[in-house]
DNA sequence: ATAACACATAAGTCTATGCTTATGTATGTG
DNA sequence: CACATACATAAGCATAGACTTATGTGTTAT
């Protein structure tokens, strides 16, 4: 028990642009503000939570702090998920079938 | 866009054991209230929620209402996920593999 | 040394949401 | 018919959480 809720961590969009977007690259909290009408200190905020949940990491620099992901964080999820999967009907087994799915 | 956010709706532990139940069985409301300190409304109030997000479905008999898990429902947690999976360290790709690091 | 910068923390506000009690609606039962 | 049961909806409250501005801490630049 980490004590820290996953989907209460996650249920934040902003968040997930966050996470999303620390996928592909290493950004600073000054740069990941870029497209978001958010404070600073809100910014901040969302980056100190994603951290404690283990969803990124923190590489401090001088005055920086570069940020990415940390795609293990996303265990607990995929855990928790894998679970239903045994009454998963098999055509959204795969990530292909799904998009078919999404298409029609 | 169905403007509802599963997260949110995953967010509350309630919900999450809602749905755990109705994963292996079908369940009347007044039988899901049981194990919890929880009036009936508010349990109403949370199949609603459930069953609006696709996670559930309801088979009305009578004044009984019948709740099962939706399986499909959790496609779209499926899809997010999924997408973080290429950046997947493979030792957590699968769940045999996850168990073992959680019994570290 | 002073100032600018990058970020964190603190304090206070506002809204979302989960809860309660009270009431409504439909379906059964004596 | 009257009454109980199963569930939903309404109204109001209380807490959690996302936001703001103000301030603090450490680092780099002039």
């Amino acid at each position: 028990m980490s004590g820290i809720d996953i989907f209460k961590v996650l249920a934040d969009p902003t968040r997930r642009v966050v996470l999303e977007r620390l996928a592909t690259t290493e950004l600073t909290a000054t740069d990941l503000r870029e497209g978001f009408a958010i404070s600073q200190p809100a910014m901040s905020h969302h980056l100190a939570v994603l951290r404690a949940a283990g969803l990124i990491s923190e590489r401090r620099e001088g005055r920086f702090a570069y940020y990415r992901m940390a795609p293990e964080g996303l265990a607990p999820l995929h855990y928790w998920i894998a679970r239903y999967k045994a009454f998963w009907p098999s055509r959204i087994d795969s990530l292909k079938d799904l998009l078919k799915e999404m298409d029609q």
